[in-house]
DNA sequence: CTGTATCCTCTAAGATACTG
DNA sequence: CAGTATCTTAGAGGATACAG
């Protein structure tokens, strides 16, 4: 029998998928890229905090997001958790060594990020000026 | 009038938004965390390659997702298309100075995650143990 | 205070078919 | 070969209410 290339394409897919799961670089992307993961980080930076005072700085956050994340960075080891069943209950949130070791990368980022976005957006605006400009009536 | 506390968070929600939106590392995070951005830059890292060459090296991705893609790094000044309206026709990519800025930084994030995902996953099948073990019935 | 459970919306991205 | 257009779907993330 013979495969077409969209046939072969669509067979090699799957496999395709579960080697790009394994691939550690594209877990990683996946793990920080996340709307809160690097606000987070960024805030346990400077030590320890609670569930709602990260709530307070990290302001645009819904609770269940806030939760969620946390939960996702520390099931990757990257944060740790410690409650205290008192009344009313208490859970303290902090940087593991893993979590610590990735803040370089972040800082590094955020550096690239400061020095070319400027001329990110400067791209942006002239490409999106030359659609506007050669746009044609269908 | 009083705002309640949620009413408050709300209030702020949009202002926050159009703060985030404009944090140049949450702009390079979400032009670098589509799934296939990497994988094109690292591909374009070799020199300049044509769309069926991308299409041929990054399996896994649809046309569409590649030309989308593609676009978008155009459109952020990363990559470079040329077009020879030939038969057939005949498109090549390659890095600009800016997309070639960014590899460093990819590289340095391949290689945290090649010395941590591991641990990450250690940490993960542990976590997911745990919660087995605890589970309990509503 | 910390955290679940539900519902609901919106969009990223895949499938498919088509044009120059 | 390169690219566009349309349809559809799975899942991320938000709103809201409730519980220990």
């Amino acid at each position: 029998m013979t495969l077409t290339a969209e046939q072969k394409r669509q067979a090699a897919y799957e496999d395709y998928n579960a080697m790009l799961e394994g691939c550690p670089a594209r877990q990683l992307l996946e793990a920080i890229s996340s709307k809160w993961v690097t606000l987070i980080l960024l805030e346990l930076a400077g030590g320890s905090r609670r569930h709602s005072e990260l709530r307070r700085q990290i302001v645009g956050a819904s609770q269940k997001m806030l939760t969620s994340t946390l939960r996702a960075l520390e099931r990757d080891g990257l944060v740790l958790r410690t409650t205290t069943p008192s009344i009313p209950p208490r859970s303290d949130y902090e940087l593991t060594g893993l979590g610590r070791s990735l803040l370089p990368l972040i800082e590094s980022m955020k550096a690239w990020s400061e020095s070319n976005m400027d001329a990110v957006a400067r791209s942006r605006m002239s490409h999106d000026r030359q659609q506007a400009t050669s746009a044609v009536v269908h």
